[in-house]
DNA sequence: CGTACTATTGAGCGACCTCAATTGGCGTGG
DNA sequence: CCACGCCAATTGAGGTCGCTCAATAGTACG
């Protein structure tokens, strides 16, 4: 905790030694984020208002439930989690995000946080006002437009997995999530056959719905058919097209 | 801007006879729809832009998976369902809609409709051209904070149905889905406790990631235990009470 | 090298599904 | 008006997938 506000008070030299070499316009992650599409003038307009790279440890949560919406998160490196709870403390993970991907939109409507995002490893965000990012797009309409389609992607991703969560048995929510997984990595410039797996078995039960056992119990069946090799947070996937047709 | 209320040629008088009754400024869903918050000049812009009371028949599409972006539709009266297919068949409902709804932001990101609209009933839609309405948000501030502030609730609305699918026995599922019916009926001004099902108990199951049997089940245990009475597609809650306690 | 956590594997059970028969509601046509 | 057919809903019987509980094995880290 304390090192948190230390962090902070150190912000100024830091953060304007870090924006030089992260400016949007220089960020490897450019098209995959908020900026896609913007031309150089306005790019800078974003920059200007986002507070670059802010250090996550592992466990550290950028948002609660209940909270109000402060800022929105885009991750430059690392990966995050997105869960809700019952009252009981049952949880369900409703995504796992990727450098690129943005953070905090759950909470536009109601201006409070509706789920918790929680680093699953050390992780660097980019922090954006809303209030801000809300008066820019107002100005700039391709950042409009790329806030909205950002949004609209979320909606598309959260319909895909309650199709899978409803309607797939286990062993397919596990095939399909591996295959997401792999076209993520793919999206970033990595192997698509093979993944690491960011977070615990726990974890990835409590988003497709299982218990954690069965995720394991299904690791072991699929290596033994010949889909995959496992090696604790490492998967190799022996052949996608044979992932595939699994799945009809 | 006055002027340009009569862009069609075609049936100016009928238009603006359709729009005296239908205007957005006079409609009673005002408030719970896309004008919520605008100032008359601007519900007016958006009236232009609007093409009122299509009619839609039950079982009629408005859109399909796959189909291009062309309309959002404002539902003003009846209920409509969005839904995905497995390759093979199987189906996961992924929203039930009722009137002051927005149908298709889905469809934003990657400019194709990612599920199917179907009418469960006759029902009446407003179109709203998507390009056009992107543009006019650019303009009107208020009209894009409420389309954003929509496609985040939406995000919650899928977040909370999986929590439901992923997390809740088959008795709470349906619990929390009478609740949520009774909340919606309350804020059309209509009773919080005598509940029309608009959909069939197979359109239910798909929701819930049921089947069908298992609704009908719970329906006759529900009954039996006092918490509700079910008459075909009449619900009455005994005890919203109850039930809530239920759900610890 | 020990401690603590995460993952794997096994055994048994129960919630929910599937299949099937029955009932009820409603419109159509005799 | 009733008979009939059609579809939705209910109810029953039996099966199974994935959960729970529990023991063991592997891994990270001081």
């Amino acid at each position: 905790m304390s090192d948190a506000l230390i962090s902070d008070k150190r912000g100024a030299a830091v953060i304007s030694i870090a924006s030089i070499k992260a400016a949007c316009k220089d960020c490897s992650l450019r098209d995959l984020c908020l900026p896609l599409g913007l031309d150089d003038a306005d790019m800078l307009a974003l920059d200007r208002i986002v507070k670059r790279r802010r250090t996550v440890r592992k466990g550290e949560h950028l948002f609660r439930m209940g909270e109000p919406l402060q800022m929105l998160y885009a991750i430059r490196s690392g990966a995050m989690k997105t869960s809700e709870l019952l009252g009981d403390g049952r949880i369900q993970i409703t995504g796992f995000q990727l450098p690129g991907e943005i953070l905090g939109v759950d909470a536009i409507d109601g201006d409070r946080h509706r789920c918790n995002a929680e680093a699953l490893e050390i992780s660097e965000v980019c922090e954006i006002p809303w209030g801000k990012l809300e008066e820019l797009a107002q100005h700039i309409s391709g950042l409009q437009h790329q806030l909205l389609r950002l949004m609209s992607g979320e909606i598309g991703r959260e319909g895909q997995l309650l199709l899978m969560i409803g309607k797939m048995s286990a062993d397919e929510r596990l095939l399909a999530c591996l295959l997401n997984f792999s076209q993520r990595q793919m999206r970033l410039g990595m192997s698509p056959t093979d993944i690491k797996l960011h977070m615990s078995r726990q974890d990835m039960g409590d988003y497709l719905g299982l218990a954690l056992e069965t995720v394991s119990r299904l690791f072991s069946r699929f290596q033994e058919e010949g889909l995959l090799t496992v090696r604790g947070k490492y998967v190799h996937l022996t052949s996608l097209d044979a992932i595939h047709r699994r799945l009809t």
